[in-house]
RNA sequence: GCCGCAAUAGCUCAGUCGGUAGAGCAUUUCAUUCGUAACGAAAAGGUCGUGGGUUCGAGUCCCACUCGCGGCUCCA
């Protein structure tokens, strides 16, 4: 019998009933059969050696394609599996999964107690492994054998998976003599995995729930050529460079203190100066879209967060209250600061005409993190957000989400961040007693977010039943240097404190009505918008932004008097510049300052001084000629009114 | 909070078998006054994270704590 398969680029082959896509991809071409690691069948992911048996849709994944490396490092995820089996008489195997970079495989080692000098130990028996050239091989089990299967060995986590399977679908994968419960799919052999880097030990909760045992679990990445494992390495060695927390330090932007406590950022001056131009920068925005500042205090009565409900949720693993002289009375640090904007909004009596109301603070938070989740300025317990709520009627949802939409882009434009994701999160729809508020708010809310982003042109990824219990929320997420994601700017819907705080406004009706709210901050945090920007920018800040924006290198000391008067012109006009009057070769100037990232560096000596001018280097460019001081900072000013404005 | 790993000069790091701590860079001083990515010489700099323990003797071995790193869990 002939089966008719369908390429992508919708061209039809007749085939024998049974041909897999790898027999398919040989008659195409030895070349892609060589590259080929897995297919997809009518959309079902498929083993190339899997046979197909009816007319189907064929899909050819090689390495350039996620779904190639995915199948190849899920295939090296059972390798290593392999391995350990026979380094490690005993071990049990949890699950390994391929991951973004790589995979790994979650074990609980038994007696053995494995660390990172076992590493090359077990690399070497991959590679021995994957030059036996071992078919990996698929079958199809019943449930009672694959529970007799894993159960023989001794396999308990494997037979706790199996237990929640559906009998008829179970299928298991074999490679030498390792044999894994697996939907797949994999690659045919493991020839083609030919190098392997275990990268890191770490534990991990058994089906990640806390309440269970915590496994080993392995981490690993594998690659078809070995040069592309050094490339990888070295990617990796450049990420590093770009952590924020080495220049945060380098750049003198801020510190940590052991005596002031566990994330607990200091600013430093430069930081300090930098953070206050984003503020001011987002400052000049937002009034430009009607938002009013306002400053609440650091502190609040515990009695506000029990009325928010915060109190309950959140206060066992909270700082806790602040005591005073007066027995009985208690205050909390805030962790939040829209309690105190709710106080806010009722101090007056509110018209529908008010609306909406758009309050804005830089408000400084404290929130106790657990001590394992403290990283850098990513995640700390004392950090101020670019806050803002806005009190609405249901029916300015949408309008209000697009303005702050328009908000969001134009800090990521102006910061180049063009990577960033979007998640819309809504509510579970199987179970919608989790959430507060009433079905049709609900349904107007999530309605509001996906028109938003449809308009907006935002391609969002929808998750359900990932909203906050008191509202829908759209999120913005950036990676950092080696890959982590970060949210940084989020926008949610928020039902429950209206609620709470009894909030009312005097519609056209003369009649009471509760605003909805809309919690909002672009950047995020302070802190974390830092971080991921100097990850982003390798430190080399927009010209806006950067703390020290040209330094006068003057050739000789001779030449100090004219350098400071040069700096002191730019100064004069709001440029921030130092002077390099070191005793020091230029050479050595420039290659400190090129270090320091600093963008503009200015070098005067007979020449420049006897005519007025400065010598120009740009950073990274090298030498841009001489010019007048003054047409120098039309330049500079230029520039900087180019990224700002856009 | 959990698992694993680490903590030595301002920074990056070395320190063997337990025997009184070392390099490069940065800093200071001297010399030099220089034209687009590192001139030279010298000096100074450390209760080896903190507290206990073992030992004749601890940077080194053991325990606890603190801080940090990689994950997990969490993230109002």
């Amino acid at each position: 019998m002939m089966i008719n398969i369908t390429f992508p680029d919708k061209s039809v082959k007749q085939f024998e009933a049974g041909v897999t896509p790898l027999e398919i991809a040989r008659s195409i071409s030895p070349r892609l059969a060589d590259d080929v690691l897995a297919a997809s069948i009518n959309g079902e992911e498929w083993d190339l050696s899997r046979p197909v048996n009816g007319d189907a849709e064929l899909k050819l994944f090689k390495w350039d394609d996620p779904e190639g490396k995915h199948a190849f490092w899920h295939s090296s995820a059972h390798l290593l599996a392999e391995a350990l089996q026979i380094l490690y008489p005993g071990v049990k195997f949890g699950i390994g999964p391929a991951i973004e970079s790589g995979f790994y495989y979650d074990i609980d080692p038994g007696q053995h107690q494995l660390t990172s000098d076992d590493f090359k130990k077990i690399e070497d028996k991959m590679l021995e492994l994957a030059r036996n050239k071992e078919d990996i091989v698929r079958a199809d089990i019943s449930k009672a054998d694959a529970l007799k299967l894993f159960g023989d060995r001794g396999e308990e986590y494997k037979c706790e998976l199996i237990s929640e399977l559906e009998d008829g679908h179970i299928t298991t994968y074999t490679q030498g003599c390792f044999t894994d419960l697996c939907r797949g799919p994999h690659i045919p052999n493991t020839a083609p995995i030919k190098a392997v880097k275990i990268t890191s030990l770490a534990g991990a909760y058994w089906r990640g729930d806390e309440k269970r045992n915590q496994l080993v679990r392995v981490y690993g990445i594998t690659f078809p050529k070995k040069k592309m494992l050094d490339d990888y390495l070295a990617l990796l060695e450049e990420a590093k460079k770009r952590d924020h927390r080495k220049l945060g330090k380098e750049m003198e932007l801020f510190a940590f203190s052991q005596n002031v406590g566990a994330g607990l950022p200091l600013w430093l001056p430069k930081g300090a100066a930098l953070r206050d131009r984003l503020e001011q920068f987002l400052r000049k925005i937002q009034k430009r879209y009607g938002y009013l500042q306002v400053i609440t205090p650091h502190i609040g009565n515990k009695a506000l967060y029990v009325t928010s409900g915060h109190y309950a949720k959140y206060g066992k693993d909270s700082f806790q209250p602040i005591h005073t002289p007066q027995e009985g009375e208690e205050y909390l640090l805030k962790p939040m600061n829209c309690p105190h904007h709710c106080e806010i909004f009722r101090a007056l009596p509110r018209s529908y005409r008010d609306l909406p109301l758009r309050l804005a603070e830089f408000g400084t938070v404290y929130r106790y993190e657990q001590s394992g989740e403290l990283h850098g300025l990513t995640r700390v317990r004392g950090f101020t957000q670019d806050d803002a709520h806005i009190y609405c009627a249901p029916d300015q949802i949408k309008d209000e989400f697009l303005k702050v939409m328009d908000i969001i882009f134009y800090i990521f434009k102006a910061l180049k961040f063009d990577n960033f994701e979007a998640q819309i999160s809504l509510r579970d729809p199987e179970h919608k007693e989790k959430y507060i508020g009433s079905d049709e708010n609900w349904h107007l809310a999530e309605q509001a977010i996906i028109e938003a982003c449809a308009e907006k042109g935002l391609n969002a990824r929808t998750e359900l039943g990932e909203a906050a219990f008191y509202g829908p929320k759209l999120d913005f997420m950036v990676k950092d240097a080696i890959g982590r994601r970060w949210q940084l700017g989020t926008i949610q819907v928020d039902y429950n404190l209206p609620e709470r705080f009894q909030l009312e406004y005097t519609g056209a009706d003369n009649q009471k009505h509760r605003p909805v709210m809309i919690h909002r901050a672009p950047f995020g945090s302070m802190e974390r918008f830092v971080a991921v920007l100097l990850e982003h920018t390798a430190g080399k800040f927009p010209l806006w932004l950067t703390p020290e924006q040209a330094v006068v290198l003057p050739i000789s000391e001779k030449f100090n008097d004219y350098a400071h008067q040069v700096a002191a012109a730019l100064e004069e006009q709001d440029f921030r510049v130092e002077v390099d009057d070191r005793n020091e070769k230029i050479g050595r100037k420039i290659r400190d300052n090129e270090l320091k990232r600093i963008p503009y560096l200015v070098i005067v000596g007979e020449k420049e001084q006897e005519a007025g001018e400065v010598s120009v280097r740009k950073q990274g460019e090298g030498d841009q000629g001489s010019m007048k001081i003054a047409n120098f900072a039309r330049l500079l000013a230029e520039e900087v009114k180019k990224s700002i404005n856009q």
